[in-house]
DNA sequence: ATTATAAATAGGAGTCATTCTTATTTATTT
DNA sequence: AAATAAATAAGAATGACTCCTATTTATAAT
């Protein structure tokens, strides 16, 4: 894979905040120090970076969204606001209410688990 | 709300299955028998029996899925396939790769907590 | 039972996130 | 410096979903 000073703003940005972003946003954020990048671009190179492992996505209401923490970890979504915040793996062992940010209320949680079927680890060997 | 035919077949083919269907899916089954039935009937019928409660939604690669299940369970995702099936909690109490079902492995797991943050709360009295 | 009504529908246009296409530009190799 | 293949910009195409409108239909009122 070549260099890119596209590539490299794009990385830059998803790794610098916190807001898990959406491609638009990043497309916006990217536009300010390349004017005439185009959405394909950022399209394009999230997707690498996401292949390299360099960045992960997950989907929200429709929208993928960026995160440049590799850790494993978990989010809070305000289902009002969109706001999500990282909560980390070792608070999740415990109650779960209990160990969200001070005010922050838990009403429904879903557990996502990726793996391989049965079928499909079969079809591999 | 009132009666109608097409509410009624969108509601048992959701209760029927267990595949977690897309709309389109859901329309595709519904021709069977309502061969002039509309995509814009069965999404917004889909909208409102989740609204009432009688069916639950979530996204998954940027489709979203329904599912006529409401107890509260997770799921389980092959990567390749997009296979899902349920996971009840109790299960997940314990150790998570342990309770899948035979020969089903978990590579990565993400708990989506959805509820309200601090401002939405304070907002809100 | 007929009529009046408002809800629901069919069909298709519109929207928006994302992907694809192609001519052009650019990082790297020779 | 020229050759190359990768990456880009711009915008068309796609696909899931939403919206619009004239028509149909379930239910209520007469």
């Amino acid at each position: 894979m070549r260099y890119s000073q596209q590539r490299e703003t794009v990385f830059q940005i998803v790794r610098n905040t916190k807001v898990h972003p959406t491609a638009e946003w990043v497309f916006e954020k990217a536009q300010l120090t390349l004017p005439t990048i185009s959405r394909g671009t950022v399209y394009r190179n999230l997707g690498q970076l996401e292949e390299k492992g360099e960045i992960q996505s997950f989907a929200m209401k429709g929208k993928i969204r960026y995160d440049g923490n590799l850790d494993n970890h978990s989010h809070f979504i305000c289902r009002e606001c969109d706001l999500m915040i990282d909560i980390h793996p070792e608070n999740l062992r415990k109650n779960f209410s209990r160990d969200l940010p001070e005010n922050y209320t838990a009403e429904s949680m879903d557990l996502k688990i990726t793996g391989l079927c049965k079928k499909c680890k079969n079809r591999k060997s």
